[in-house]
DNA sequence: TAAGAGAAAATTGGATCCAATCAACATCGA
DNA sequence: TCGATGTTGATTGGATCCAATTTTCTCTTA
């Protein structure tokens, strides 16, 4: 499964990563909830195949984090409670400024351009849904040159696994106090844009930082959507 | 598969289970060596079972990195290249000083006590596997008090992953600088006792960064066992 | 009414068989 | 002699069936 990396999953001619793929869509979208059940008959007959697919879509989706497997009884879409979810972030603040200081030198001018015309989008929006989407594509592309793939890798997976607590927290927060991400956006920006590798890491680790800590004033995003 | 982790596999009453806990076993300790082919038939013919619980074992070490798998064409237990290597010890770097940090402050005075231990043994052994099997137990007893139980998992993998490349390595340069190595542990130690979280991460990221450029010194280390 | 034990239904784990794919080898041609 | 191509053998991916476990429902009892 070099390939489930390579092809996004969802154009695979392999049953098991084309199933993988489209599950993850789904939990991602908010389509599948955390703490949803994933029954391996249901999904089985929803994609024509056979049980045995499923099996291995399941355990891909397990070694992306976003499937918690328990022997003999069953699977469920990964669920974080506050504690796991401040975890995750707090393992950002230690990788990502890695990723950014490994994919500085290799941003060439196009993504630079990209960048900017996401944040100015970022900007200009006023739907939360879009919101998500620009932000996670934004922080994705600062990574984009870093040739260490197995870091890519986790740092997909961080977003991935966080995903529906970010939509709950901004569902829960609104717009309000806006200013202060895109402050921290530009600023980081302006470092990818200078090279300068310290200051980008700097202001990389405040903003997730900043954001963790923001993130526990909020726990009522964790309360349950459906049993473990 | 909540329980890969809690029961280290071995003895797993899914055959899945305990088939990927002893393949892993046998990668860890050099019976199958990085770039070996692995046949599911000859796993299951092995263990006496079907090919169907060999794949699933697979996947779980692929999941932990252990083993590559391409579609349709087989399974082999994971290489790395020089680069892929320090990229390992550069995630280290960042990733093990906040083990560390969340563990300190849960440490007890026994596993204090072992650790001091194992570093007198450290310092009186001569056998290189040994040392290996040593070094590896100390450090990962540094993190036991960390709650973060991703995080271990990930260090653990880093771990696992390196584990023929450091056997190879150790090989190679044999007891030469070992003070160096004895002075660090020493001196990290001496930090956990004090329960001095800035010393600790410091002293471990200095430790693991000069290992890394050590390793750069022997790319001989990873020339090649089998064909990719 | 709530809690616990037991039985039935649902669901997963594993074995066997078949199809599809890949890799190696041999053959042919330049 | 080297490279390309076709064919055959080996190996993996998937479907179906059966066994074992778990979950859930019901019935009993405090």
């Amino acid at each position: 499964m070099t390939s489930d990396v390579v092809e996004a999953g969802s154009t695979s001619t392999v049953a098991s990563q084309r199933i993988a793929g489209r599950l993850r869509e789904d939990i991602l979208s908010g389509v599948l909830q955390p703490g949803e059940r994933i029954r391996q008959e249901e999904v089985a007959a929803q994609f024509g195949a056979s049980r045995l697919p499923v099996r291995e879509a399941l355990r891909i989706l397990h070694s992306q984090g976003l499937v918690q497997l328990k022997a003999s009884s069953g699977a469920w879409v990964s669920r974080l409670d506050l504690a796991e979810c401040e975890a995750i972030y707090k393992m950002r603040e230690r990788l990502e400024p890695l990723a950014l200081a490994e994919s500085i030198p290799h941003l060439d001018a196009n993504v630079l351009g990209h960048i900017d015309a996401l944040q100015s989008e970022i900007e200009s929006n006023d739907d939360q849904d879009r919101f998500l989407e620009l932000d996670r594509e934004l922080h994705l592309l600062c990574y984009t040159g870093n040739p260490i793939s197995e870091l890519n890798r986790m740092v997909q997976r961080f977003w991935d696994t966080t995903q529906s607590y970010r939509r709950a927290f901004v569902r829960v927060t609104g717009p309000q106090r806006m200013w202060v991400v895109n402050a921290e956006h530009r600023l980081l920006i302006d470092a990818i844009r200078r090279r300068d590798i310290s200051d980008g890491e700097r202001f990389l680790t405040a903003h997730i930082r900043r954001t963790r800590i923001s993130l526990a004033l909020h726990p009522e995003v964790f309360d349950v959507g459906a049993g473990r």
